[in-house]
DNA sequence: CCGATGAGTTGCGAATTGAAACCATTGTGC
DNA sequence: GCACAATGGTTTCAATTCGCAACTCATCGG
């Protein structure tokens, strides 16, 4: 036993419904998000995720854990050396437009007028144009013109 | 005084650069989200967000008065009656990417293959489109094709 | 005026965090 | 081959935060 006793999101339980809630079950809390974000720039070690984070050692691994088990990540053996190192998964992987979105958000609601922030830039370094979610039709779309539909 | 001292986020101090980092500071806890996705989806009074979440009842107001002082969500008088009302300001309807995002990522990773979800719809009944990220030159995005940059 | 709601607040025990110290393995320079 | 540093965690313990239930104040509906 001795698993440490040690959860971030209580786990299973909001609205089951919900897809947003179940996402949220899962990388719901201050850091997961942040360890996902700095897996995608590049980190792959357990100090490397430390530092870029400033996490507790211990919440970390609690967190390393957790995005493993629901696999966000995964461990593999490191190319060079015979480390262990945590690489995201497809799953992991496919929370990119999250981290974007949270990303242009805080672009454009969390900095004052000429305050300078990091950009995300393409293979060109050209930067990444906003999200604008539209239908299928093309036209725009907003928490307005769209509604949730519940299952029956 | 006496702010009942009760704080979701710390708070200001996750590297400071980082719009991700900015915006979890003000929604990365286990509520805040859920409690934007509610009042997207019509959800006005305390007692209608307290019922749609579950949320206790303490950490609901923590969150309400937290979103309001953040400009997320705005009170206002209820157009009926005179009891306030909470609703979302441009900053908070702005979030609707992120939800959607959330949403998505729920759909394709949170659920059993034949199992039931809730599913957002546009004026028509139509569902929602995913999102895809794409650059300037209309290429898809993920993370291996993006990369931050630093501010200098 | 009376009982029912709505909107919070308060008190508390339980669970989660964070900081710092501690430890067992690798790695490394010499 | 060895002393020494770095890695990857774990443990401990105090400080926060959470969730629940009970309680307070309006206001509402008759």
């Amino acid at each position: 036993m001795s698993r440490t006793t040690m959860g971030a999101p209580n786990l299973g339980w909001t609205d089951p419904e919900c897809p947003v809630a179940r996402t949220l079950d899962l990388v719901g809390d201050r850091w997961s998000l942040l360890v996902v974000r700095d897996a995608m720039d590049g980190a792959r070690s357990f100090t490397e995720f430390q530092r870029r984070t400033g996490i507790a050692r211990n919440i970390l691994a609690d967190r390393l854990r957790k995005l493993t088990a629901h696999g966000l990540l995964a461990q593999r053996a490191a190319p060079t050396g015979r480390r262990q190192e945590y690489v995201l998964t497809d799953a992991g992987r496919d929370l990119f437009p999250v981290i974007l979105t949270l990303r242009q958000w805080g672009e454009r609601h969390a900095f004052a007028p000429g305050e300078t922030h990091s950009t995300l830039v393409d293979q060109h370094g050209i930067p990444v144009p906003e999200i604008a979610p539209t239908s299928a039709d093309g036209t725009l779309l907003d928490a307005d013109t769209t509604h949730v539909q519940k299952t029956r």
